[in-house]
RNA sequence: GCCCCCAUCGUCUAGCGGUCCAGGACGCCGCCCUUUCAAGGCGGUAGCACGGGUUCGAACCCCGUUGGGGGCACCA
């Protein structure tokens, strides 16, 4: 419980990533796992990872699970920690109540913190009664309670809540993203440590366990700034009483910013970071559009992978500017790590988004394997993330192709199309070979040279048949892959559709 | 209200006193390619918030203004 020399070799850096289980992961906390994953892995340091569940009303185990799972998949991981173990554990908050209550009792004894009795209402009237704004918060009344005081209070049934003594200096750091920044003395009141009902806060147990751990490096998003001054003066007084080895470095990271000019909230659907998963994104991709919100790796260049990214992270190039979260950029990005895949690699990854939908097995079969390697090459280039792949190939995996109604719509309404389905049943149906080329032939021949048709308007009502949408993998790569009669069959079934002919 | 942070194309950014009549990316708009949609290729659109300094010289340094944001709990 004393501040462990190893934990800080000189020189070393040490980060951490220190979130609450409380419901949804937001997109700006995983950016900030991010950079701190970074900056260790960057400069050969340590990443520790802690759980902060000191509010047992709001905290769930499920929540908790989940961060763990969130962080293994976005790639990071922590060299203590939940499930990793370390020698600071353990790396629960709601674990280390007695070394809170310990280190509370030591700050109480050195003088740095004092028991205070001020209902908020009390101070809000004292405020009000000397002409100032309530908003001003606590006075520090209680600073100079006597004992007898003191016991008057504990007569009347009060409980004191403990408060740190705040020094009368300016409160300053050298930030790695902002500069110096400098608060003025007695702009911070004496600010709470632990409850009237011996639980410890939030502004007192993750600086005592930054300490403990051997953080040397905090980065956070702003919105923290300015409760660094608190920090500091806390952190003096460990350091005072022996629990912490010095002030760590502090760097405040750019707000993530959501469609108005608002800091992205819980509430906005933009900021879970699960819908991304959902939808596919890739882990490299993903980490590739966080980096981006306040970090660039060169100036003409915006794709990289999370190894390129260590290689090159700097925080003190990260910009305090705040970074509006982009949906159609992060898309473009992940797009491009899409393409990048490997034919197997991207089949691997695809399948739990095709069978969660039913359309193969997973392990798929091997007959699935086959066409999913075959017809990935053509899917890939044309997708943004990997649910993408349930609209354009699951039509090759079942037989209950729905048509899209606009689909229909547009390419299956007019008498045209029963004229172009009726050629391209006759032309497919006797083809001596079943492979995209001689489709190919076959439908050009037919359609293209025999009705005169237009290319897009020979092909249209054809795609629209086979896949049920306007939008495919290749038409001819698509035929083969599905087979002869099923290409028939559906084209028939297509036939039927078209309102006011023959075959209706 | 008080404290603090921020300020380059619509958005994310490069720029760390001259090499910038400001570069890249996303978006958007054209064109090419083309069996749809994409992708790809080519081209285009658009920005240093304002005012004072400092300097031979400022997007870059300083001050102010304006604008935007964040924080002001016995939540985290």
């Amino acid at each position: 419980m004393t501040a462990d020399p190893a934990a800080t070799p000189s020189g070393g850096v040490t980060t951490r990533f220190c979130p609450s289980p409380t419901g949804l992961v937001h997109v700006g906390v995983m950016r900030a796992a991010l950079f701190n994953w970074a900056h260790a892995r960057h400069t050969g340091g340590r990443f520790v990872f802690r759980i902060e569940d000191t509010d047992a009303a709001r905290d769930s185990e499920e929540s908790y699970r989940h961060l763990l799972d969130c962080l293994r998949w976005l790639g990071l991981d922590w060299d203590e920690g939940p499930e990793v173990g370390g020698p600071h554990g353990p790396y629960r908050q709601s674990e280390r109540h007695e070394i809170y209550r310990d280190v509370a009792a030591r700050l109480l004894e050195a003088g740095h913190a004092y028991e205070s009795f001020s209902t908020p209402e009390e101070v809000t009237a004292r405020r009000l009664a000397a002409g100032q704004d309530p908003k001003l918060g606590y006075d520090n009344a209680d600073r100079l309670l006597t004992e007898e005081q003191k016991a008057a209070f504990r007569a009347e049934g009060r409980a004191p809540v403990l408060r740190l003594r705040m020094p009368d200096t300016d409160l300053a750091w050298d930030d790695l993203v902002r500069g110096e920044v400098r608060f003025a003395a007695g702009s911070v009141p004496d600010f709470v440590l632990v409850r009237g009902n011996g639980v410890p806060l939030y502004p007192f147990v993750n600086p005592v366990d930054d300490a403990l751990m051997g953080i040397t490096d905090v980065l956070r998003g702003e919105d923290l700034l300015p409760s660094t001054p608190r920090q500091l003066a806390l952190y003096d007084a460990l350091t005072d009483i022996g629990v912490a080895p010095g002030r760590p470095r502090f760097g405040h990271l750019p707000l993530v910013m959501g469609e108005g000019n608002k800091k992205l909230s819980k509430r906005d659907p933009q900021s879970n970071f699960d819908v991304y998963r959902e939808r596919g994104f890739l882990p490299e991709g993903m980490v590739n559009y966080l980096a981006l919100l306040g970090w660039s790796i060169a100036e003409d260049r915006d794709i990289f992978s999370p190894e390129e990214m260590v290689a090159a992270f700097d925080v003190r190039r990260v910009s305090p500017n705040p970074a509006r979260f982009d949906v159609k950029k992060a898309e473009a990005i992940n797009a491009t790590h899409l393409r990048a895949l490997p034919v197997e690699d991207f089949v691997e990854r695809v399948v739990p988004f095709l069978a969660r939908e039913g359309l193969v097995s997973d392990p798929p079969t091997d007959e699935q394997r086959r066409v999913l390697e075959a017809i990935a090459p053509l899917a890939q280039e044309r997708m943004i993330v990997l649910s993408d792949a349930v609209g354009l190939v699951g039509f090759l995996f079942t037989d209950e192709v729905e048509i899209d109604p606009a689909a229909a719509e547009k390419q299956l309404s007019g008498p045209d199309a029963a004229e172009v389905l009726d050629a391209a049943s006759a032309a497919l149906t006797d083809l001596p070979e079943w492979t995209a080329p001689a489709i190919e032939t076959a439908l050009k021949e037919s359609l293209v040279d025999g009705l005169g048709r237009k290319p897009r308007q020979a092909f249209g009502p054809v795609r629209v048949a086979i896949s049920g949408r306007t939008v495919s993998p290749p038409l001819y790569e698509s035929m083969e892959q599905l087979g002869r009669e099923r290409t028939l069959a559906r084209l028939a079934a297509a036939r039927r559709l078209v309102p006011g002919s023959a075959g209706g």
